[in-house]
DNA sequence: TACCGAGTTTACGTTGACGTAAACGTCATA
DNA sequence: TATGACGTTTACGTCAACGTAAACTCGGTA
């Protein structure tokens, strides 16, 4: 059997359908080193690490992350090119961000139970003014 | 006993200090009505209503709002002059949101999960190069 | 009274994250 | 061959969320 070779890619549109976005989108944070696609010809090629790092940037921006701040965490994942007396920087880097996450969990089921209180409010206004 | 009348109140610098923010941002809040101190000669006067405005708006920031969806979110909060027939479109409106928190919350796990094994990584990577 | 600290308004500047338009290349197919 | 669909670069525009500077008022106090 031969390893398998489909070596599968993306093209800027492939991605910009996928996750809804434009290409101007994609451009500018390939501007930012945030994507560094191969090229064929002029055009743009990307793999499926390109696709994962995308799909990392945007989950950031859900969050909340600068662009800046969705770079950081994603060299996080490439260890390759990080050396030693970087690592403990890096190990620093992560608990700052996770300390962050923490806050935002707080944050966020805090705002879910006043989202829940805020509805229980409505439907009992709503009730006891017996108007559908 | 006399009803408890210390009514408190506080100087816009008193609420820059405690959220740690330029009485420049608070005057911008004010700017897109999401703060409406009532004043003394022209100096604002804040109450701990207002206080508790501000605070839910910092908290919609961490959590990646923009300033006009926070002040949606708090005027949910406040059904007082809300009319009845808003009472249904809020109530969608509160769903909305709640979707989009528990996407965050997917979001969040999914990147402290990240974290962890890149920290994982990077302990790995001290240990088998046994650099201190 | 002369100044200081804390407040104010007005208005232009900046930064991040793209939008938008112009002008162009490349390839398939009608 | 020419018309699209799809790609490219370059560059100015825009919007949100403030920063920053200037010029002012007001209440205490040295």
């Amino acid at each position: 059997m031969h390893p398998s070779t489909v070596t599968v890619e993306y093209s800027i549109s492939d991605l910009c359908k996928e996750f809804d976005i434009t290409t101007r989108t994609i451009r500018h944070y390939e501007d930012l080193d945030l994507l560094s696609p191969s090229r064929r010809g002029q055009s743009r090629v990307y793999t499926p690490s390109d696709r994962t790092r995308l799909r990392l940037i945007l989950r950031g921006k859900r969050l909340g992350l600068s662009l800046e701040d969705s770079r950081q965490i994603i060299d996080m994942y490439e260890p390759g090119k990080t050396n030693i007396n970087q690592l403990n920087t890096l190990i620093d880097a992560i608990r700052v961000q996770r300390t962050k996450l923490n806050q935002q969990l707080d944050d966020i089921s805090k705002l879910l139970k006043d989202l829940n209180d805020a509805e229980a409010n409505c439907v009992t206004a709503l009730k006891t003014n017996g108007q559908n």
